[in-house]
DNA sequence: GTCTATACCAGGATAGAC
DNA sequence: GTCTATCCTGGTATAGAC
């Protein structure tokens, strides 16, 4: 297979996505049409229909983009020495979620989807599961290594708080979305002083 | 105007946004089309207009059915002597959710319109603004009444934990509403054993 | 691969009879 | 007030030329 070809797929691709972004944050997954996304990416239907096989198509390819890569932060910060408190994990999650969609808006509405589409509720279950797991084993590892607990002690904290963290995540980027004097920097560091270690 | 016709016209609405909010729970607010919602009201279109003008009307009758009255709660709670902790008005705020709704999906999904719909943005953001507001008064007056500070000093408090407990009532509606294993009780123990008092 | 033009259909809303 | 039948817009997807 000619390599210029598929690449050239590939960037296509990403393009009409990032477009469809775009029309998405702006009117919502159902509320933007097609004709939206056709004049926001100045292509034809006939290109994009080229690239894609359907509208569903293009949502399933843009969430996946949406919700993906936050579990690689984790895996990096678990790397350092020493070990950021777990609430210093959720400041980096937020600050790379961020860096990436510019605002969590975008989050909620998929989070509304998933709760009547098949295959976002699979996806958002699936990342969903992943992070969790993620900031479980984090908060096992920080515990062993600040507070000197076996494994098995680690893994029960890390399985009993887990939820706390989430709950933070969840929270900031509810309120990002839908609170209109929501002041992040004073949230993060509310969680700070406030979650467990 | 005849006082009869006036609790039918009322009772009517009702039994219309009630079969809409079931289509709703099922396909979701834009997903849901109005044969749907004909077919489960057992009506026909003729009459559902006759009550209300719009599709959009609709929605924003159910969904200001669906955000509504958790503010009471909050109220009544205050009442009580001696005041329960901040984290048990929790329980009692998800506890009259979930007899409200079933299930918290619908506000997930509610949320994800609020995103790009303005009305439905208005409602949410007001509903928020007035639970905040309810819980930082309940947080200063059990710091008033359990640890016996001023009343600027549980205002004060009231202020900078609130974001805690409305993240644990976000984080309890996103967990249950799309995390297949969600365990509410555990949960809210845990949010019971961590969460400030 | 991409364009324009269009087929086709779903869905919201109304008309008119009862 | 409610029904049936229908209009009509807007939206997805395709056909066919380049």
């Amino acid at each position: 297979m000619p390599k210029v070809t598929d690449e050239y797929r590939i960037a296509k691709r990403e393009e009409i996505a990032d477009a469809a972004l775009r029309a998405f944050r702006r009117k919502g997954f159902q509320g933007a049409s097609m004709a939206d996304i056709i004049a926001e990416s100045g292509l034809s239907a006939g290109a994009i229909y080229g690239h894609f096989a359907s509208k569903g198509d293009i949502i399933l390819d843009v969430a996946t983009r949406v919700v993906g890569a936050r579990v690689d932060d984790v895996q990096q910060l678990m790397a350092s020495d020493p070990l950021p408190p777990p609430s210093h994990l959720l400041r980096v999650l937020m600050g790379g979620m961020l860096e990436d969609l510019g605002d969590p808006t975008i989050l909620v509405q998929l989070w509304g989807e998933a709760a009547t589409d098949p295959a976002l509720r699979d996806l958002a279950q699936g990342v969903f599961a992943q992070l969790q797991g993620a900031y479980r084993r984090y908060i096992s590892l920080w515990h062993q290594r600040e507070h000197g607990v076996s494994e098995e002690e680690g893994d029960a904290i890390g399985a009993e708080q887990v939820s706390l963290f989430v709950s933070g995540a969840q929270g900031f980027i509810v309120q990002a979305a839908l609170m209109p004097d929501f002041d992040r920097e004073r949230y993060l560091t509310t969680l700070d002083k406030y979650l467990p270690r």
